[in-house]
DNA sequence: CGACTAATCCGCT
DNA sequence: AGCGGATTAGTCG
């Protein structure tokens, strides 16, 4: 298996948070059959704990938006984009608009998952260089990682207060 | 329906 | 830039 060693596959490119992970192990998932055969179909259900340690990567399901703007949000593409977000800042000074919706990407992480755990018990906190080897290794965008990292913590925290206050109603 | 996860937005530092 | 918290959204039991 090529995907064991460290190097990334060149044509996984750079994700940023807009960008969607296409599934770049198609064709690996079927081969491995761990899955369902060939297709992700979200009826297959997968469950990315309990998969054996073959597998590497992450699972992307669907990737339809399912939402009715699916608008670009004006990334700061371009400097002249000064207007959109204008009136996007404007829309609404309570209520919140509706960010587009999420896109179906479901799971999260693979075996790997393990790892990335014992990184966070570890380290809690990643610094720009961990979490640029972490996705390195997990074959995820960095953002992603933070991101995930971030929720892990609030977990944590949430967990930790929990315990607390069980401690104290006691 | 509730719980969980995922992604995004907002405010703060 | 990053973090915590809050919100929205979709899925699972």
């Amino acid at each position: 298996m090529a995907l064991q060693s460290d190097h990334v596959e060149p044509n996984f490119h750079k994700l940023e948070e807009n960008e969607i992970e296409v599934s770049l192990d198609a064709d690996e998932a079927a081969e491995g059959g761990s899955f369902g055969e060939g297709s992700l179909n979200r009826s297959d259900k997968l469950k990315y704990e309990g998969i054996p340690d073959k597998d590497d990567r992450i699972y992307v399901g669907d990737v339809k938006y399912i939402g009715n703007d699916v608008k670009d949000e004006g990334h700061g593409s371009h400097q002249g984009d000064s207007q959109l977000e204008e009136q996007k800042n404007l829309a609404s000074p309570t209520v919140p608009q509706f960010r587009r919706t999420r896109p179906r990407i479901q799971l999260g992480l693979t075996p790997r998952q393990l790892r990335e755990s014992k990184t966070f018990e570890t380290t809690k906190y990643l610094d720009a260089i961990t979490r640029r080897n972490l996705a390195k290794h997990l074959y995820l965008a960095e953002s992603r990682v933070k991101r995930w990292f971030k929720r892990r913590r609030a977990r944590y925290r949430k967990e930790q207060q929990m315990l607390q206050r069980a401690s104290a109603d006691r």
